[in-house]
DNA sequence: TATTATAATGCAATTTACTGCAATTAAAAC
DNA sequence: GTTTTAATTGCAGTAAATTGCATTATAATA
């Protein structure tokens, strides 16, 4: 393998990581880990990453403010994925559902929780398998091209077997006449089948996608126990939702 | 053969694999080293790519799009997994297994080919959603954070339900008399219900792996339909496999 | 503090690069 | 067709780069 091509290597783990060992490194490429320290060195001297103890991370990791730099997420789910984290307690069963801001929550995950994590989602999966303390299971299925989650009567069979305490979803289109609506249809039925597995549904949505509606309905807002978004409680956007016994955050 | 001839082999073969080595010019054109370096060294002062130690590079692969799809992947990997390529026909249903080549296998399927491809790894599900014409169906269950795959009683009772053209599996270890072996029970125990659910069971395997062995096993080489490595077919070690029934690519 | 893990350094073995040169080949000139 | 000329190629010797290992130093952690 050709240096350039490991320097490359490197580089992308630490893209998508936002960090890398030495040793996966050197077990990983088939160097030794002098080699690969040799190369993380010489990465750092070039810019491209910053090396520390034991490894390397990415340049803006320590520095933004922001935490992770993914161009997708938004600060506003930031904010909402560390609200929602401060509900977490250990030892808890919960399920996470797909989208940018549940992702952005399962992100945030304390890496000390232990937790048990339910999902049918395929990046938010990967992403918990960077919790050491956090039993990830996967809910098997048909997978969704545009959405990365695991749909159809596996998925939703599998979901009527299992009991957690807090569902955390996320949801197309929110009103708070009309609820929960989504695009579509076979995302909707595991949502549905999501919130019968879950004592507590607790939605995750940003402000933008309130007060929008689209062809298929997954429940009512009175079937939400607690909505968080990035808005004041006092917002007037707000006021309707307070009329559904649901809980703001 | 002219020189002119070469350079656009050189070129053809940086196109196709980002990369390419001195030697693999030498050998392939039937020419010194020194000659495909100097080969080497006019392409890049045309600027038509970029020589590096041992060999040279494209100039497109530093861009971090290309990088992205290059992850961690060793060219003996690409190698087997373009041999493995070559079996797929329209509307085969196959499972992919978990590791590093099989995620190779997956990236470089062609995305004209209608497939129904079941996996239990989380890497290969979500290379897969970026394939038009593939379906994808992910077997469910514990995610070992290790081998980012589902094990556990869920995923092999999911995997007795079903049955597939084409099993492509990798493994931890194998040897021509002792089988193919692994390091967690758990995986060995899921890599046994792929076979069992796989009419043909294909194993991609580098050489490094050949003539080693661990502590649980999967499987004698008996089991084995077809192994793909990237040695040449006669291979003194491959002598050893030979006697089982096992066709080599 | 003790213990472990990681880093830095020097060294030897290996691989690759460069240089000059002679032999060969292809093209140009006659 | 033959000779001349220039380019190309392979080889040998040397220089440089790369790599892995051993050793010592340093940092992290309990």
């Amino acid at each position: 393998m050709l240096k350039e091509e490991r320097h490359q290597a490197i580089l992308s783990q630490v893209e998508l990581h936002n960090r890398v060992l030495l040793t996966d490194i050197a077990e990983k490429l088939d160097v030794s880990i002098d080699t690969a320290r040799r190369d993380v060195k010489e990465l750092d001297q070039e810019n491209k990453l910053r090396k520390v103890h034991g490894g390397a991370i990415s340049l803006g990791f320590t520095t933004s403010s922001t935490r992770n730099t993914n161009i997708y997420a938004l600060p506003q789910k930031i904010t909402i994925a560390e609200k929602a984290a401060t509900l977490l307690k250990n030892d808890a069963v919960i399920f996470i559902d797909g989208g940018t801001t549940c992702m952005e929550f399962a992100r945030i995950i304390p890496l000390h929780l232990k937790l048990t994590c339910f999902t049918m989602s395929l990046p938010v999966a990967m992403e918990l398998t960077t919790k050491p303390k956090v039993d990830v299971i996967f809910i098997g299925g048909k997978i969704s091209k545009e959405s990365q989650i695991a749909i159809g009567a596996n998925a939703t069979h599998a979901l009527s077997e299992i009991k957690v305490d807090y569902g955390f979803i996320g949801t197309g289109y929110v009103d708070a006449s009309d609820g929960l609506t989504d695009f579509d249809w076979d995302v909707v039925q595991v949502k549905k089948a999501i919130m019968k597995a879950s004592k507590k549904t607790i939605l995750l949505c940003i402000s933008k996608k309130l007060n929008s509606r689209h062809r298929y309905k997954t429940c009512d807002m009175t079937a939400v126990d607690t909505m968080i978004t990035e808005l004041s409680p006092d917002d007037d956007q707000l006021k309707l939702f307070r009329n559904n016994n649901v809980h703001l955050i």
